[in-house]
DNA sequence: GCCAACGTTGGC
DNA sequence: GCCAACGTTGGC
């Protein structure tokens, strides 16, 4: 099993988003980043972990996790001219992008924010605090995703 | 609201 | 295939 971090705008779509959703599930939609489409396409698996992150918000940081409920399939909301996230040149014959269903697991008791993570030597390789990164989606080893998780 | 970092686009 | 222009992300 492998673990992920995936960020989300709280304004757009939170952690009690998802908490609130039918099942607790919803479709991770709006993904137009190559390098994140791959992982969701080739890499991430039912029942791997995955950090919810708020970003673009008060505190950024990770506020829960949930799990892989479908793998990667179409992004249907490429297809669709008045979605914010419409691609012409994604067809449902030929999808350009794609995206996984994630099913809420737990609220962390408290937000462990960016610059909390930031302060740790053990963390120094985790994607998100490194310089400029603006990945939405990346992956998190073993090591770190304990040691986050102790954290709380 | 600013702006650094970075991905994408398109002219050549 | 280079690279300048442009758009987006996201912390601050």
């Amino acid at each position: 099993m492998r673990y992920w971090l995936m960020k989300s705008e709280p304004d757009t779509f939170s952690i009690s988003d998802l908490f609130n959703r039918p099942l607790q599930t919803e479709h991770w939609d709006g993904v137009r980043n190559y390098q994140a489409r791959n992982m969701m396409r080739d890499d991430m698996k039912q029942g791997d972990q995955v950090f919810f992150y708020h970003s673009n918000c008060d505190v950024p940081g990770i506020v829960g996790i949930m799990e892989v409920a479908k793998e990667g399939y179409a992004d249907f909301t490429a297809f669709d001219p008045d979605d914010k996230h419409f691609d012409p040149k994604s067809s449902p014959d030929k999808p350009t992008w794609i995206m996984v269903d994630v099913r809420f697991v737990r609220q962390f008791s408290r937000t462990i924010s960016l610059k909390e993570l930031k302060q740790y030597p053990a963390l120094a390789d985790l994607a998100l605090v490194r310089r400029g990164n603006r990945l939405s989606i990346m992956p998190v080893t073993a090591e770190q995703w304990a040691y986050i998780l102790a954290l709380e």
